[in-house]
DNA sequence: GCTGAAATTATACACTTGAATAATTGCGCG
DNA sequence: CGCGCAATTATTCAAGTGTATAATTTCAGC
């Protein structure tokens, strides 16, 4: 007679975070389709069964996990502002070097976040996270490139402002992928200060290095 | 007695161009879980026993299908050259505009692209493949920018132009992904503008629009 | 310690998947 | 026309999929 194997009751949060993370890991080791309940499960160390038991179905635990990834790249590019200077242009220059090196150059992040911008086009609400998490970003951006203008003397109008925003997360997305996706085109510190650099002519400033 | 379907025989090029349309037409309307051997039999108006035939495995359709994807977008911005104008800076503006606007933006083609930028940390093949096609491609724009430098009398180093080909191919990433996913997020015409403005900015240049 | 309800595991099922093999058909060549 | 071979279809199979349900275990409250 085989015995059943033992566990522990652990909180339903836990749970849930345990199942998240362990569908983010699944996907980011081998796409989609390597995110089966089963390996799931195991990843959890836990049994399939309990999957359907925190969510109605698996469908609904994916949506929970590409939440929840969206939700932690802001936030940790969120977080990076706390230890920036206060120095407008520093603080420029600090988050967009930030923007394309380690850790937020990664490519397990990376496989996850064109996991998730697959989905977009066709999943309304997935396009509705994207859309908000893009918003909150740009936004961040566009208030420090205000400030570093007016700190500079060169204030812009609204329109240019939001034109600069725009591009300029569009040059750190840009940098940031092929960072990630293939590190070894670019020499260790290159990107940073070759970000840097074309962060600076983007906005005609001179950004310390 | 049902009687079997009926068929044409086709070239070996013909039905292998056949399947691997079928399987990114499959791939970009449902992602890589949706490509199965039997939707894509379908949608190429075949039985699922001929993949096999064509091809070793499922597996080596779907590297011949990404691999066809990413010769075509590289091809499809090549052909837009011949239609510009050889003036330096027209033909750059020309370039920018032309890689932020439909044809080139289209959600489709960008879930295709993110199918495959998914596959690239985890795929020897697969990177391979992308580093080939982003080095065309950033190499072209890198040709373009020195055109255009020294056009107007600012030639610069060859260090500085690598990095601004590197920027300015980030920048036209970004904004593709951007206006390809997001297009409600941008008034017509908008991107274009903005595009070949934060261009002109990023290499000290007066671009025509 | 008991007990009962909730969490967790185990089992079963119907379906889909990719692949392998056998049967048939189209068609170039004599 | 008819032969023969390769292209194509049809069928089959074992493995893996998500989910539903039943059986067990944990653990808080008494």
């Amino acid at each position: 007679m085989t015995t059943r194997r033992t566990f522990k009751r652990e909180g339903e949060e836990a749970r849930r975070a345990a199942l998240i993370d362990a569908t983010l890991d699944c996907i980011a080791a081998g796409g989609p389709q390597a995110a089966t309940v089963r390996a799931i499960a195991v990843k959890a160390g836990v049994t399939p069964g309990l999957i359907k038991h925190y969510f109605d179905s698996k469908e609904d635990l994916v949506a929970a996990a590409h939440e929840t990834l969206m939700t932690r790249l802001t936030e940790a590019s969120a977080a990076s502002l706390d230890d920036l200077p206060a120095d407008p242009l520093a603080r420029l220059a600090g988050f967009v070097a930030n923007a394309v090196t380690p850790p937020v150059v990664d490519p397990r992040a990376m496989a996850l976040w064109a996991a998730s911008m697959q989905l977009v086009p066709r999943d309304a609400a997935m396009r509705a996270v994207h859309e908000r998490t893009y918003l909150a970003f740009r936004n961040r951006l566009e208030a420090m490139i205000a400030d570093a203008m007016r700190e500079t003397g060169k204030p812009c109008d609204q329109a240019t402002t939001r034109s600069l925003a725009i591009a300029g997360n569009a040059l750190l997305d840009g940098l940031w992928i092929e960072a990630s996706v293939l590190p070894d085109q670019f020499a260790t510190g290159e990107m940073r200060s070759l970000a840097i650099r074309a962060f600076g002519r983007l906005l005609d400033l001179n950004l310390p290095e």
